[in-house]
DNA sequence: CTTGACACAGAACAGGCGTTCGAGTATTAT
DNA sequence: ATAATACTCGAACGCCTGTTCTGTGTCAAG
């Protein structure tokens, strides 16, 4: 006799995606979403399913909950991790805020919502000091960096960059936060978007320009079909 | 003319109540209480009054709001502190339950709702170094120590204590947690408890005793009168 | 084929909870 | 005293949200 499988062993695609969304969206509202938000963007039309597999993220211990309250869930820390490494996601980047950037103990402890985990065999071998960190896209300002609203950006801090390195910048003197391939020429620097339509940026040395960090890898989770 | 203040100065005490009991319980349960649950709590009778307080609270940066949104409130981290420094509370400590411990980086980035702040004036000159953490009391298990449900009490780490110092130790064979006054006799042992009414533990060498810390101070909310 | 576990939809229910309104009391300024 | 401001209460409204129930289609085991 077999034992009692579910279907599609281990997590479910669906159930991923829920996962995926409440950590997404803990990170953009800072509480957890509700049911029925969940069902929305997971595509479940009822409500009753997305509580059914709630209960079963329950049972397997990927989430808690507190019945009866609203919004009541939250990830806990138990996804095993493999040969991969945890990065902190320090909060979302956006247009008109400047960039979070790692301040002192933040490496060490956080919340499964607020952290990826990373195949180290992704990883560039040089990058695997754990000194990254991770931001969450949010609107759509940076798809001239072929970034779309959602995804996650995994920055090393350096406030330096080599010619082709794609970097997240402030700068103040426009108050704007982007992410752009950086070059430095003779009388200043050139933002360069990754969409080649898009004309860069050209800044005078005199403007003020605060490399934050570069990219070292983006993760986007795609949504099948839609 | 005078500037508009507030009747008393700074933040009243119910504002102050409140955002105690916002802190306590979000560390309790994990999530904000709902309005009803602050005007229980802090003898309001009305919701109304609470969001009165909230709405207070939130113009004057101590708290974040999420309107509409049930138990949409978070605490912020400007209270600005001045010779006194933050303690992170790691979590609850109670009678059936492992002692949360901290780990590795948990000392430097903590959030307002899990730390209390200490006034430098008030704590022992020789335990100024930061390695402090602290715990509240959950249940009234610890009441043998002098310690009431809500009771922040201060620790810090040691796995050894000398006689008449009062620690925080874990019996894993009784799979249980407390507070007790130490004291190590010649075939094992005592863990007395503050209270002098009650019965101290006995502990054979042979019996695991682990220490988690020894408290080095009490902090308790007091309710004026209920 | 039948059975039953599994995945899903949709509707309805009921309670939780933030909000709002009307009104009353206390404190302070004029 | 009078008015303005701060504070408090209680009740009602209505949306938000978790829960539950009924029904459907799928798929593998017997």
């Amino acid at each position: 006799m077999m034992m009692m499988v579910r279907k599609s062993k281990g997590l479910g695609e669906r159930h991923q995606r829920i996962l995926d969304f409440i950590a997404s969206y803990q990170r953009e509202h800072k509480h957890p979403p509700s049911i029925r938000e969940i069902g929305e963007h997971c595509n479940i039309s009822s409500t009753s399913v997305v509580n059914y597999y709630l209960d079963q993220l329950e049972k397997t211990g990927h989430i808690e909950r507190d019945r009866k309250i609203s919004r009541g869930m939250r990830l806990t820390g138990n996804t095993p991790l493999g040969d991969m490494f945890r990065v902190p996601i320090l909060g979302v980047i956006q247009a008109g805020e400047p960039i979070p950037v790692p301040t002192n103990a933040d490496f060490g402890s956080f919340t499964p919502e607020d952290s990826v985990e990373i195949a180290t065999s992704l990883m560039p071998a040089k990058e695997k000091g754990k000194e990254l960190f991770a931001l969450q896209v949010q609107g759509d300002s940076m798809i001239d960096a072929m970034i779309n609203d959602g995804d996650i950006v995994i920055l090393k801090p350096t406030q330096e960059a080599r010619n082709g390195e794609m970097v997240a910048v402030w700068l103040s003197d426009r108050n704007e936060t982007t992410l752009k391939y950086y070059y430095k020429e003779k009388d200043g620097y050139r933002l360069q978007p990754a969409n080649p339509t898009m004309k860069p940026i050209m800044l005078k040395k005199t403007e003020a320009l605060e490399i934050k960090g570069k990219v070292v890898m983006v993760i986007r989770k795609v949504e099948r079909y839609n």
